[in-house]
DNA sequence: CCGGTACTTAACCAGAAGGTTATTTAACTG
DNA sequence: CAGTTAAATAACCTTCTGGTTAAGTACCGG
């Protein structure tokens, strides 16, 4: 029930509909595991083991307020997997420019040149795809 | 080997060290199977079926070169995690604004009130972490 | 068309994940 | 102290993961 590092744990913790619709709730504020539990058909143990996982990747935490043993969510710990993806960012949002610039081209070109084919290439954005950020 | 959704496919995938390693040596540039070996202890197949999860993911596809498979990274796929992220980032920001803010103040204090105690509040940013962004 | 290269697929295995029910534990309530 | 509520733990089951080795497939080069 655990992975290797903090950043695997994450992903991990992360992977499952029912613990992202849990840390949803808990976006909306802190509340108690029997709250958590209703939304799902599911038994009370398993939405305590989905909090054990999402405890382990430090996602929440658990405090304790009479029987209820309330959970707060950690976004702090969503960061890590946040700058992770940034790295990839630009990777992502260069074709999405490179398709921004050729439907921006397109129509100047449909303004201007009323005659001849539009020499375009495509917005494929090929070619090898290198260069990374940092 | 297959997720119930996308996102739950995305972040699978990316809950593993060896998968996240094989996207960083394919931010660089599209490249062979066994190129992507290389780096790991690891037989050919279990790299195969590394490979077969990412795809699976959307977050590679592959095409063929004489009898080389090489893979190409597809950085849109983490675009949808990272929308997801998205949702809680002001969640973890906040904490880390008023850090900010608490620091600042802090540093004003040191400079104008040389004399009496400071009477700021600690940069806890608690009260019910209440009120998500969109 | 034979042999090598670059994989993929198949069959298998140990251990983790995700669920269940039954039993404990902890704290309040009368 | 007995009972109730809120939750955790234990024991168990099934399916998925991540690895293995061995056998197949696809393409090239001579």
């Amino acid at each position: 029930m655990q992975a290797p590092d903090r950043l695997s744990a994450t992903f991990q913790a992360l992977a499952d509909p029912t613990r992202r619709a849990i840390l949803a709730r808990l976006a909306l504020g802190e509340t108690s595991v029997s709250e958590l539990a209703k939304p799902f058909e599911m038994s009370m143990p398993a939405v305590s083991k989905h909090l054990k996982v999402l405890e382990h990747a430090g996602l929440i935490t658990r405090s304790r307020d009479a029987q209820m043993r309330p959970c707060k969510i950690e976004a702090q710990a969503l960061k890590q997997a946040d700058d992770w993806l940034e790295e990839y960012r630009q990777l992502w949002e260069q074709r999405l420019d490179r398709l921004e610039d050729y439907l921006k081209a397109v129509q100047i070109q449909a303004k201007t040149a009323q005659a001849g084919e539009p020499k375009m290439s495509e917005p494929q954005a090929k070619g090898k795809g290198r260069g990374r950020k940092k």
